[in-house]
DNA sequence: AACCCACTCAACCGCGACGCA
DNA sequence: TTGCGTCGCGGTTGAGTGGGT
């Protein structure tokens, strides 16, 4: 919409402040609160434009900042809500007291961002780099002094990243459960889904939500699978799509044990009602398994969702978030932002 | 001492969101 | 509903700084 013309305004400094300038401002948001903004200034004696005032208050003169290197606990827990709300730095800064979202953002490009490209981790993702010269990439691991104290933290921030994974399957498995109305957490959609209670919108959205927890569970199991799946994800059944036309024709689903060409003339998958495929273009990965048996670390033994979340923080900040936070993850906006039957 | 280069971080810019008339 | 003013956010810039040659 509009944009703000102060700082078109000829004559206005800019720059760096000056004691002058800071003891002026502080002074007058000290007696008076900052008010409007764009008014600040003229009252304040500031031949500045009000973003500028604005910004120079926020971060850098008001008194709550908290100065000085960031500590290795708020390093971890950057990284931990990183991981789970993306570059919102300002909403990163608010979990963060006395740290302003310039200094975070700065911290992570010039410092973590660097750190977990060394260490092989995608810094956007959260996820191991795919990309990686492996040796050159373990020996610049052995040479980084910095984290002497991080021994363990390529297994840390992979357990982050299955933790933030499994924080998104909670999710989804939650929206279903909305959309369904279903009660357990051991999902069986059996008969929901032929169901006149189910409108076309709630259908489509439901196999939309099908499709993003596949494509998070084999996310899980072939790029870390150094996770335990928590009893509490649901074991979803879809026998009940193998009867619905809706679905079928929506979807392009097949039927157990049949291959069915679909448009493109790729081959989509057959799934049975203890296992499913989901009609995604390329995948011929089942649902994750429920089993607790499956899918343990080769070395540190099994891993519980109890004690991934001791050693990473993912849980702690998911339960800080309204889906707010989460649409703005890009594709998680787009899944939420296309929920017809969210708002309703 | 002079120069170069990499790095840091305060500040700026452009845009979207929001409130209000 | 529309248009305007304002705020706040995220990306980017560039001056300052320090280390290496």
């Amino acid at each position: 919409m509009g944009r703000s013309p102060c700082c078109d305004e000829i004559g206005l400094k800019k720059g760096p402040w000056t004691p002058d300038e800071d003891k002026k401002l502080t002074e007058f948001i000290q007696k008076h609160g900052h008010g409007s903004w764009r008014l600040l200034p003229k009252f304040a004696g500031l031949n500045r434009c009000g973003k500028s005032c604005r910004l120079r208050w926020t971060n850098y003169l008001r008194p709550d900042i908290r100065r000085g290197n960031f500590s290795e606990e708020e390093e971890k827990h950057i990284v931990d809500l990183h991981s789970v709300l993306g570059n919102k730095w300002s909403l990163i800064a608010a979990r963060l007291p006395g740290r302003t979202d310039n200094e975070i953002k700065n911290y992570w490009n010039t410092h973590l961002r660097k750190k977990l490209l060394r260490i092989g981790i995608d810094p956007v993702t959260h996820m191991p780099r795919t990309d990686l010269n492996l040796l050159g990439s373990l020996s610049s691991l052995l040479a980084d002094a910095n984290f002497r104290n991080w021994s363990n933290l390529n297994n840390v921030l992979k357990l982050q990243a299955d933790a933030a994974l499994l924080a998104r399957m909670q999710l989804v498995q939650k929206l279903i459960q909305v959309l369904t109305n279903a009660p357990t957490s051991n999902l069986d959609l059996t008969g929901l889904l032929g169901s006149a209670s189910l409108g076309n919108h709630q259908l489509s959205d439901l196999l939309q939500l099908s499709r993003l927890y596949e494509g998070l569970s084999n996310s899980s199991l072939s790029v870390h699978g150094s996770i335990q799946m928590p009893s509490s994800l649901p074991n979803l059944s879809f026998q009940s799509l193998l009867n619905n036309n809706q679905a079928c024709t929506n979807s392009r689903l097949s039927l157990d044990g049949d291959v069915a060409a679909s448009e493109n003339g790729t081959e989509s998958n057959g799934f049975s009602a203890d296992s499913f495929v989901f009609p995604t273009s390329n995948t011929t990965s089942p649902l994750l398994p429920a089993s607790p048996d499956a899918h343990t670390d080769q070395t540190q033994g099994p891993i519980t969702l109890s004690n991934v979340s001791s050693t990473s923080a993912p849980f702690e900040a998911w339960k800080d978030l309204n889906l707010d936070d989460l649409s703005s993850d890009c594709g998680w906006k787009d899944i939420l932002d296309q929920m017809s039957w969210s708002s309703a």
